[in-house]
RNA sequence: GCCCCUGUCGUCUAGCCUGGUCCAGGACGCAUGGUUCUCAUCCAUGUAACCCGGGUUCAAAUCCCGGCGGGGGCGCCA
């Protein structure tokens, strides 16, 4: 039997993570090109459905790399839908109901035989329900409407999808659509419910928690592919203890028997730290390239060698979204209090002694040969067996106006002589002026 | 209220099916120490959990029963 596996969102708000996630365990379970992944719009709610919303989830599941096959819209499908209502109702396992309450006076509901229903759950093994407190349930407003239950069931069936692997808040909804399914005499796909992906507060992830939005992450300067890894962590767990996994990877070992079953806070605290293992495995060159849109354009008008600044700033990196102010100095002269440049307890002569002699050293290394091994030579010979503060920490404030920054010798090398001179100078100069 | 699902460190989880190798393993976080100033990276060490109560058994995180907790669903939404 062919794998095929659908992913069926409906566009009623922003593509979240928790439908990212069902997204890729039904990715990762038909592996493309062995089995087929398909998407389906549900917008059979013309009310609610939006096309941004739509667009929000395309765009969402491409940038995260999670690749679907045929693709379909439910609202385009109606007639498909009609054709086996009408079937419904031929049969005699539907019918026109006049009703009392609700916006219409007649719908289509369902012959409920109110029987009992068990199917097995691949995650969760048997589970049983009692049809009978469903009743006769609404499957289509009218002869044209036909509403979701009615219309999931027919496109599975007509989609040949062979697993249904959805999120756990549906378990309830499959009693109703193996029903509908025998009524209509369609083969029952085999089902897999996922644990939900919990807010901080162990709710579902819903519109309210609007952090949790997928582009939401992508503007944060998540990368996608640590998303995407660290998604198919929630709730699935390899064999191994290896966590930090490349897609190839991923596919080769997923499986549902190893889906676990309790719901699953989104930790962004561990989020924060797989995005910086996958910052840290990009060479400069690609990271300068995806960081770029986070950058002001000073930045790149700066003359400064910019794959230089952004590997310095690498291993401190946990989002992109953090590089503007973290290489900010670079391009901008930096403004601070002069007691920054106070290192431990010295007195004010003892750093202009320091800062003189940081300018001296500065000067003596030839403008050709100015780099961070030169520099790192120089000073420490300088400095000798003395407390290396004394020095390196006026030194590196000057430069860089912070009381955290990657290393002087790196820095001045990428400033340059001449501008780092300029910047000792102005600090020599805010600590010798006299209140 | 009714129905369904679920319960191992703060968090994500391994182990549970096939009881002993588990005074419970890994990861994130946190703490401490080390690595040419600071921070980060890296390395080392530490921290912390089987929801509760019975039962079965020589032996239970693992099997059974009962509580309690958490979540989801009960639309002419999907």
């Amino acid at each position: 039997m062919e794998i095929r596996t659908r992913y069926a969102p409906s566009p009623t708000g922003p593509f979240h993570l928790g439908g990212a996630r069902t997204a890729l365990f039904n990715l990762l379970f038909a592996k493309p090109p062995a089995g087929k992944f398909i998407l389906r719009i549900e917008d059979t709610d013309k009310a609610r459905s939006l096309e941004q919303y739509e667009k929000s989830i395309t765009n969402g599941l491409s940038w995260l790399g999670i690749n679907w096959g045929e693709f379909y819209r439910q609202s385009e499908r109606i007639e498909i839908h009609k054709k086996y209502l009408k079937k419904l109702i031929d049969s005699g396992n539907a019918y026109l109901s006049k009703e009392s309450k609700g916006e219409r006076s007649e719908v289509i509901r369902f012959k409920n035989p109110k029987k009992r229903v068990e199917f097995e759950d691949i995650v969760r093994g048997k589970i049983e329900f009692d049809t009978s407190d469903l009743g006769d349930f609404v499957v289509a407003k009218s002869l044209d409407e036909p509403l979701y239950h009615l219309a999931v069931v027919v496109d599975d069936a007509e989609m040949k999808i062979s697993h249904v692997i959805r999120g756990e808040d549906h378990i309830s909804n499959t009693p109703r659509q193996i029903l509908l399914q025998s009524a209509l005499t369609f083969p029952q796909p085999i089902y897999a419910h996922l644990p939900l992906i919990l807010g901080p507060d162990r709710s579902k992830l819903s519109k309210r928690h609007s952090a949790e939005s997928v582009e939401e992450y992508k503007n944060q300067g998540y990368l996608p592919e640590a998303l995407y890894n660290f998604l198919a962590l929630l709730g699935w767990h390899p064999e191994g203890d290896k966590e930090v996994m490349s897609k190839d990877e991923l596919f080769k070992s997923f499986s549902l028997e190893r889906v676990g079953k309790a719901g699953a806070i989104f930790d962004n605290k561990k989020m924060d730290w797989m995005n910086g293992e996958y910052i840290r495995e990009k060479d400069n060159k690609a990271l300068l390239e995806i960081a770029s849109p986070f950058l002001p354009i000073e930045f790149f008008e700066s003359g400064l060698d910019n794959e230089k600044i952004i590997a310095l700033e690498k291993p401190r990196l946990k989002k992109l979204s953090e590089l503007p102010n973290k290489v900010q100095y670079f391009y901008e002269a930096p403004k601070y209090d002069k007691n920054l440049l106070v290192w431990k307890q010295m007195v004010t002569s003892e750093v202009l002694e320091a800062l003189n002699k940081i300018k001296k050293l500065v000067e003596d290394v030839s403008a050709g040969g100015f780099d961070k091994e030169r520099l790192e030579s120089i000073f420490l010979k300088a400095i000798g067996e003395g407390d290396k503060g004394r020095i390196l920490w006026p030194f590196r404030v000057a430069l860089t106006g912070r009381k955290v920054s990657p290393g002087p010798f790196e820095i001045a090398e990428i400033l340059g002589k001449e501008e780092s001179l300029r910047r000792i100078d102005f600090a020599l100069n805010i600590t010798s002026y006299k209140v």
